[in-house]
DNA sequence: GACATCACG
DNA sequence: GACGTACGTGATGTCC
C-alpha cells in the first residue's frame, strides 16, 4: 500500500446520491426468485460500473471511495431539533436495497466507508482536506450544491448527470460568489430542503449581493445597522442568532474522526468472482454479461425462474439481450430486405424509424429508414446517402453506390407499412407518418411509444427517446450530435457514412421495440388503455393530415404590414429617445430599467432575481399614467411584437411549394393533454387588440371557400360546474345565461338588471381565477385591487358556492394522496411536486386544481377532432379541418358548403362527451364565418 | 443558454 | 404566520 499525497488524484462518490438517482431513474425492479426489490441496486450497480468505466483523462483516479450516511440523528441534530425534519420517509422499496448497495460497492472492491453520527458530507469534507494537505488532487462526485463549499485548491466535484465538471467558476455560477463565502451564503439564504432556516426573505441572490459587499458574514452581521433597505436591516438585526446558527448546519466538518486513512482507499481491481457472485445473486443478467465482458471473464448463468411465478414479477422489465451497435444490419440489396419485411409479417409487428435531411417534415428528404424485429435485431435500410467532403472516388453531394434502388425498396416497404395485420411501432410516429406520406406511403395501423409514455406518465418527465430509453431501458442512446455534429460544423443525416448510420438508426428502432415490449402491457394497469386508443393514438393521422394541409397566409398583407411598423417603430424610437434625452437600446429591458429608475428616477424600483429593474406592461402601465416615456415604449413593444413574432415571421414559414404555413403540433408536450403548436406556434395569433387582430386578416381561404371557426363557449367554466356540481351554475349554463354576470349577481346582491360592467368584470376574474387555483394575491393583481379586498372576495365566493372550495380541497387531497389528478375521461396527470415542501407546493396545488379542468376540455376537443374526418367526410375535399387552438377548430371550405360543415361539425364537438361523460351542463359551439380568420370569428 | 417579455387559451 | 403566487403554452430579443 502506498502513501497518498502529490500526484494522487482522490475520488469521492457521494453513495446517497447515486441511489437516490438510481432508485428514482428505473421503473420498480424486482428479484425474479423471491420480489425483493432490487431496481436501485442495479442502478447502482450501472452507475458504478460506468463511472470506473469512463475515461477520466487527467482526471484518473488513484484512489476512490464511495462515501454514505449512517444513523439519521447527527450532531445537527442536537444543534437544531428541526434539522432534515421536513424530509419525507424513505420510500417502502428502498429500504431493504440500501444495505445492498453497500455490499455492492464492495464487490466492486471499491472502498465504501460510512461513520455513525455524521452524515457522508463531513467524512467527505475531512477526507478532501486531508487529501489536501497531502498536495493530492479531489474530484467529488455529486451534485449536491452542500457540498460546493470545499471546491478550491484542488477539489473540484464532478455531476456524473451532466458529465459536468464543477470547479471555482461553476461554483460561481450556481451561488454567486466564491466557494469559500458560500457556506455564508447558504447561512442568510437557508435551504428549504434540509429545513435550514436561514434569514427569512433573503434569497441566493441576496445574499451573494450581501456577502460580495460585506466580505464575510460575520462584517455583515456586525455592521448590519449600514444596510440601506429597512426590511433587509432589520431582518438581519432581529434574525441573527438564526443565520448563525444555520451556519453552524450547513458548515462541513471537516474534522470526522476516521479509521482509516487515504492509503486505504487506494484503487483496485475488482475480485471478478466476488463482483459476478453477487451480480448473480441479485439476478442481474444483462449487466453480468457486461461486465463479465470487460472482465474478460464468461458470466455465470441466472437460472430462469419457473413459470408459474411469473405473475410476481408483472412490473419486470423482459430479459433483453444488451445493445450491440455492431449486431445491426444494413440492408444493401433488395433481397435482404424481402428477407426483413418477411420477418415482420410473421412476426405481426415490426418498429419503425426514418431517418431524414431534417426537423421539418414538410422539407425534410427521405434519407433512410430502418426496422427492429425484436430487442436486439435491427436493420438500417440507407436510401439517399451522399458523399462527404472529398478523397474519395464520388464527389461531394453524389449519391453513393451500393445503396438499394429507392423507389424499389419503398414499393416493398409500401406494402408492409400497408399492412393492415401488421403493427407499425414508432417514437412520434406523427414525424415519420408525414414523411412517408410525402412517398406517397400511407402508414397504418400505428402504436406509438411516446403517446403511450404519455398517457401513462404524463406530468412525471419528457416522453422524448433519449429520456425513455435511459429511464426505462437503462441505456443511453448515442446522441445525435455524435453523428451530424453541431454547430457550424453540424451536416444532414445524409452526408453520414452509411455505417455510422447504421449503428444510430437501427439503435433508435431497437430502442423503440423494447420501449414497446415494455409499455403495452402496462397501459392496462395504469388503466389508460382508453386515453391512449381513444385520445392519444388516433390523433396521430389528424394532426398529421392538418399539419400538411396547411394554412393559406398572405405574404402581401403581412409585408404591407411589416412596412408599417417599421415606419412606426421608428417614429416612436425617435420620441422616445427625444424623451429620454439620449438614445439607447428600447428593445432592451436592462437600458430602460436604468432609464426610467436611474436617470428618471421614477418610483416603482428594483426586483427580480437578476437584480434588473423589472420593465413589465404592468409596471410601464402603472407609470404610464404620469408619463409619457413609458406610455410611448408600451406602443412601440406592441407593435414590436407584432412585427418580429408575427408579420416577419410568419412570412419565412410560407412553404414554398405549397404557399401555405405548416405548423407542428406536438401531442405529448403539455402535461395536461392540451396541444400545442410549434414552428410556427399558430396557437398565438393575436386578437385581443384591434391593431394584432389585424394579423389574421392574412389568415385566407383559396379561391371560392370560406374559413370557418367552430369555438366551445366558456368550456372550462361548465366543466367546472359539472365536476364541482354547483347547481346554480349549472342552471345558468342550462338556462344560457351570461355567467359572468349571474357570478357577480350572486356575490354582489346585484339584480342582473342593474349589472353594471365594473361588477361583471371583477366576478370574470374571480371565475377564471377559480380555475387557476386562485390566492388572494394573485386576484389582487388581476384585478388592481387590495390584497384585503380580494380575499374578501374570494371568501365570498366560496360562502356562495361551497362546493367550489369542496371541490378544490378534494382534489389537492387526491394529489396528495396518489400523486397524480385524473380528468373526467380517465387521463392522468402526475403531480410530482404536490408534496414538496416550500414555494413550490404553492404552485403544484395550482397546478393540481387546474389540471383536470383544463384536461378535461382538452380531452374534449381531441374527442372532436378525432371523429371530424369521418363527420365531414361527405363533405370530400370541400373541406378541411386546419388548426386548433385550444376550444377552437378552423376549417377551410367550400363557400356553399358552409352551412354545411358547421352543422356537421358543431354536432360533433357538442356531442363530444358522449358516450363516456354525461356532463350536467350542455356544451356550447359559437361558430363564424368570413374570408379571413379575423372575420371568421 | 438564461432571462425577460409578451402573444394565445 | 411566512413563504411567493394566478393555470397551460412558444417565440423573440438581449446579454453573458
Amino acid at each position: 500500500m502506498s502513501e497518498f499525497g502529490k500526484g494522487c488524484h482522490l475520488h469521492l462518490i457521494d453513495g446517497s446520491a447515486f441511489i437516490f438517482r438510481a432508485f428514482h431513474a428505473l421503473p420498480p425492479l424486482t428479484r425474479k426468485s423471491d420480489g425483493l426489490p432490487v431496481g436501485a441496486v442495479q442502478g447502482f450497480c450501472d452507475m458504478l460500473r460506468r463511472y470506473v468505466g469512463r475515461d477520466h483523462g487527467e482526471f484518473a483516479p488513484t484512489h476512490i471511495a464511495v462515501i454514505f450516511d449512517k444513523g439519521s440523528h447527527t450532531f445537527r441534530n442536537d444543534l437544531y431539533a428541526e434539522y432534515k425534519a421536513n424530509r419525507d420517509e424513505m420510500p417502502e422499496d428502498l429500504r431493504p436495497q440500501i444495505p445492498l448497495t453497500r455490499r455492492a460497492t464492495e464487490a466492486f472492491n471499491i472502498a465504501c466507508k460510512e461513520v455513525e453520527g455524521y452524515e457522508a458530507d463531513d467524512i467527505i469534507a475531512t477526507l478532501a482536506r486531508q487529501a489536501r494537505e497531502a498536495g493530492g488532487r479531489v474530484t467529488i462526485v455529486s451534485s449536491d450544491k452542500d457540498l460546493m463549499q470545499l471546491v478550491g485548491d484542488g477539489v473540484e466535484m464532478f455531476d456524473a448527470m451532466k458529465n459536468r465538471r464543477i470547479d471555482r467558476d461553476g461554483v460561481m455560477e450556481k451561488f454567486g460568489v466564491t466557494p469559500d463565502k458560500v457556506v455564508d451564503v447558504q447561512a442568510l439564504a437557508g435551504d428549504s430542503t434540509d429545513n435550514v432556516p436561514g434569514a427569512p426573505g433573503i434569497g441566493i441572490k441576496t445574499a451573494a449581493l450581501l456577502l460580495n459587499e460585506y466580505d464575510t458574514l460575520e462584517a455583515l452581521l456586525d455592521r448590519a445597522e449600514e444596510i440601506k433597505q429597512k426590511k433587509r436591516r432589520e431582518t438581519l438585526i432581529e434574525y441573527r442568532a438564526q443565520i448563525e446558527l444555520s451556519k453552524s448546519l450547513v458548515k462541513l466538518d471537516e474534522n470526522t474522526p476516521l479509521d482509516f486513512t487515504l492509503a486505504d482507499l487506494e484503487l483496485r481491481d475488482p475480485d471478478p468472482e466476488t463482483l459476478l457472485g453477487f451480480l448473480a445473486e441479485m439476478e442481474f443478467r444483462t449487466l453480468s454479461k457486461r461486465i463479465a465482458e470487460t472482465l474478460g471473464t464468461d458470466a455465470p448463468t441466472i437460472p430462469e425462474q419457473a413459470p408459474d411465478t411469473a405473475d410476481t414479477i408483472d412490473d419486470a422489465p423482459v430479459e433483453q439481450p444488451p445493445f450491440d451497435p455492431d449486431s445491426y444490419v444494413c440492408i444493401r440489396d433488395l433481397e435482404t430486405l424481402g428477407t426483413w419485411i418477411g420477418k415482420a409479417r410473421e412476426r405481426g409487428w415490426v418498429a419503425i424509424d426514418t431517418e431524414t435531411t431534417g426537423l421539418n417534415e414538410m422539407t425534410a428528404e427521405l434519407v433512410g429508414v430502418s426496422l427492429c424485429i425484436e430487442a436486439g435485431q435491427a436493420a438500417y435500410l440507407p436510401l439517399a446517402h451522399r458523399a462527404e467532403g472529398d478523397g474519395d472516388l464520388f464527389g461531394p453531394g453524389d449519391i453513393l453506390p451500393n445503396q438499394v434502388d429507392r423507389e424499389a425498396a419503398l414499393s416493398l416497404l409500401r406494402d408492409l407499412l400497408e399492412d393492415p395485420a401488421v403493427m407499425k411501432i414508432g417514437q412520434n410516429m406523427k414525424y415519420d407518418a408525414k414523411i412517408l406520406a410525402r412517398t406517397g406511403i400511407a402508414i397504418a395501423p400505428i402504436d406509438d411509444t411516446m403517446l403511450m409514455s404519455y398517457a401513462m406518465n404524463g406530468g412525471e418527465h419528457g416522453h422524448g427517446m433519449d429520456v425513455l430509453s435511459e429511464r426505462y431501458l437503462g441505456h443511453q442512446p448515442i446522441p445525435i450530435k455524435e453523428v451530424i455534429g453541431s454547430g457550424k460544423s453540424q451536416k444532414t443525416f445524409d452526408r453520414v457514412p452509411i455505417a455510422d448510420a447504421t449503428r444510430y438508426a437501427a439503435e433508435d428502432a431497437d430502442i423503440t421495440l423494447r420501449l414497446w415490449q415494455l409499455f403495452k402491457p402496462q397501459l392496462h394497469r395504469v388503466r389508460v388503455t382508453r386515453v391512449y386508443e381513444t385520445m392519444e393514438r388516433p390523433m396521430v393521422p389528424v394532426l398529421a393530415a392538418m399539419e400538411m394541409h396547411g394554412v393559406k397566409v398572405d405574404r402581401d398583407t403581412l409585408s404591407r404590414m411589416s412596412a408599417a411598423f417599421s415606419q412606426k417603430m421608428a417614429g416612436l424610437e425617435a420620441e422616445i429617445h427625444a424623451l429620454a434625452g439620449e438614445t439607447f437600446n428600447v428593445g432592451s429591458p436592462k437600458q430602460l430599467g436604468e432609464i426610467l429608475f436611474d436617470k428618471m428616477g421614477l418610483e416603482g424600483g428594483k426586483k427580480g432575481k437578476t437584480g434588473a429593474y423589472a420593465t413589465g406592461a404592468d409596471i410601464l402601465e402603472d407609470l404610464a399614467t404620469e408619463h409619457e416615456l413609458p406610455a410611448r415604449v408600451l406602443d412601440w413593444r406592441q407593435i414590436s411584437k407584432l412585427k418580429s413574432t408575427y408579420t416577419d415571421a410568419l412570412q419565412e414559414h410560407i412553404n414554398p411549394a405549397t404557399g401555405r404555413v405548416h405548423t407542428s403540433y406536438s401531442i405529448a408536450g403539455a402535461s395536461t393533454g392540451r396541444l400545442a403548436s410549434t414552428d410556427p406556434n399558430l396557437q398565438n395569433i393575436p386578437v385581443r387588440t384591434e391593431e394584432g387582430r389585424r394579423i389574421r386578416e392574412a389568415f385566407v381561404p383559396e379561391n371560392g371557400r370560406v374559413l370557418v371557426s367552430l369555438d366551445y363557449s366558456q368550456i372550462e367554466l361548465r366543466i367546472l360546474a359539472h365536476v364541482a356540481g354547483i347547481d346554480a351554475l349549472k342552471q345558468a349554463f342550462r338556462d344560457g345565461q351570461d355567467i359572468h354576470a349571474m357570478t357577480a349577481s350572486e356575490m354582489f346582491n346585484v339584480p342582473m338588471d342593474e349589472m353594471t360592467p365594473e361588477v361583471r368584470r371583477q366576478a370574470k376574474a374571480i371565475n377564471f381565477g377559480v380555475i387557476y387555483g386562485i390566492s388572494g394575491f394573485g386576484l389582487a393583481r388581476n384585478l388592481r385591487i387590495p390584497r384585503a379586498d380580494a380575499q374578501g372576495f374570494i371568501d365570498r365566493y366560496f360562502e356562495r358556492f361551497p362546493g367550489i372550495k369542496a371541490y378544490m380541497d378534494d382534489t389537492v387531497a387526491f394529489a396528495k394522496a396518489h400523486n397524480r389528478v385524473e380528468t373526467l375521461f380517465g387521463r392522468v396527470i402526475h403531480t410530482p411536486e404536490i408534496n414538496a415542501k416550500g414555494p413550490r407546493a404553492g404552485f403544484a396545488r395550482r397546478a393540481a386544481i387546474n389540471a383536470p379542468i383544463q384536461g378535461t376540455a382538452a380531452d374534449i376537443i381531441r374527442r372532436a377532432m378525432v371523429r371530424m374526418p369521418g363527420a365531414i367526410a361527405p363533405l370530400g375535399t370541400r373541406a378541411a379541418m386546419l388548426l386548433q387552438v385550444h376550444d377552437e377548430l378552423l376549417f377551410e371550405v367550400e363557400a356553399d358548403a358552409a352551412d354545411d360543415l358547421v352543422a356537421r361539425a358543431t354536432e360533433v364537438m357538442e356531442g363530444a362527451a358522449d358516450p363516456v361523460v354525461a356532463l350536467d351542463v350542455p356544451l356550447v359551439v359559437e361558430a363564424g364565418q368570413g374570408p379571413n380568420w379575423a372575420a371568421a370569428h
